[in-house]
DNA sequence: GCGACAG
DNA sequence: ATCTTGTCGC
């Protein structure tokens, strides 16, 4: 895939905030998706072993989920985790793997936030920048916001708010579990980012595409050289 | 100043 | 995220 919006990454994480605070401007982030266009979803997942990384994105079909395409891409670890700069950890083995990307999915569903982030810049809002495609955070736990209790039954869902800004929605995705953090990237909305999400997980707490993703990034093999 | 803190 | 056995439940 083509990249928009490229930067460097060897930067101090005092440089990584100010470059949020500039990009965080061009987010798009109330821009509902064309559902019913959908036919490509992208999961995006990265493991670290051994000071190694390695991302997988996995392009299934939508709806059916059937397999198109698997890349994987492996770099060297090059920064520490550091809550709020995921992006910077997690972004330069992606963009490898992006580059690898033969196919044009329609949506990146991302392990990690979009917009609800403290500077409404997370890791799927960052990269969508450069994919110029919708894309969508999906957290397991919470990184910044507060939501009120939900329903217990899949499909239940709760505004995320943040200093008086509505930044994403808890959603169950999977009755009786923990409820997913979704909150739009680039390109989409919250309503319809939530309702993919949902639709992309008939069976499990995690989307389909991300458990597939995750799947084959956690698994390391070296790659043919 | 004191917690909280995606993966 | 990663380190890790058995175990409860559909």
């Amino acid at each position: 895939m083509q990249l928009h919006h490229r930067h460097d990454w060897n930067l101090t994480p005092s440089e990584a905030i100010a470059l949020q605070q500039q990009l965080r401007t061009e987010v798009l982030s109330d821009r509902p998706i064309d559902l019913d266009a959908v036919r490509l979803v992208a999961g995006v997942d990265v493991s670290v072993k051994n000071e190694q990384s390695q991302a997988a994105i996995v392009v299934v079909t939508y709806p059916g989920f059937l397999l198109v395409e698997t890349v994987l891409a492996q770099r060297p670890t090059p920064f520490p985790y550091v809550p709020g700069l995921l992006s910077f950890r997690e972004g330069p083995v992606l963009e490898e793997a992006f580059e690898k990307l033969k196919s044009e999915p329609d949506v990146f569903l991302f392990d990690g936030m979009g917009i609800a982030h403290p500077r409404r810049i997370g890791i799927a809002s960052h990269m969508g920048l450069w994919l110029q495609r919708p894309t969508i955070g999906c957290g397991k736990t919470l990184l910044c916001g507060r939501y009120k209790d939900l329903g217990e039954e899949k499909g239940s869902a709760a505004p995320l708010v943040d200093r008086k800004e509505t930044i994403g929605v808890a959603l169950r995705t999977r009755t009786a579990k923990n409820p997913m953090f979704i909150s739009p990237g680039h390109l989409a909305d919250i309503p319809t980012a939530a309702e993919l999400v949902l639709r992309c997980s008939p069976k499990y707490r995690l989307p389909e595409p991300i458990r597939l993703a995750h799947n084959a990034a956690g698994q390391f093999s070296p790659l043919p050289a």
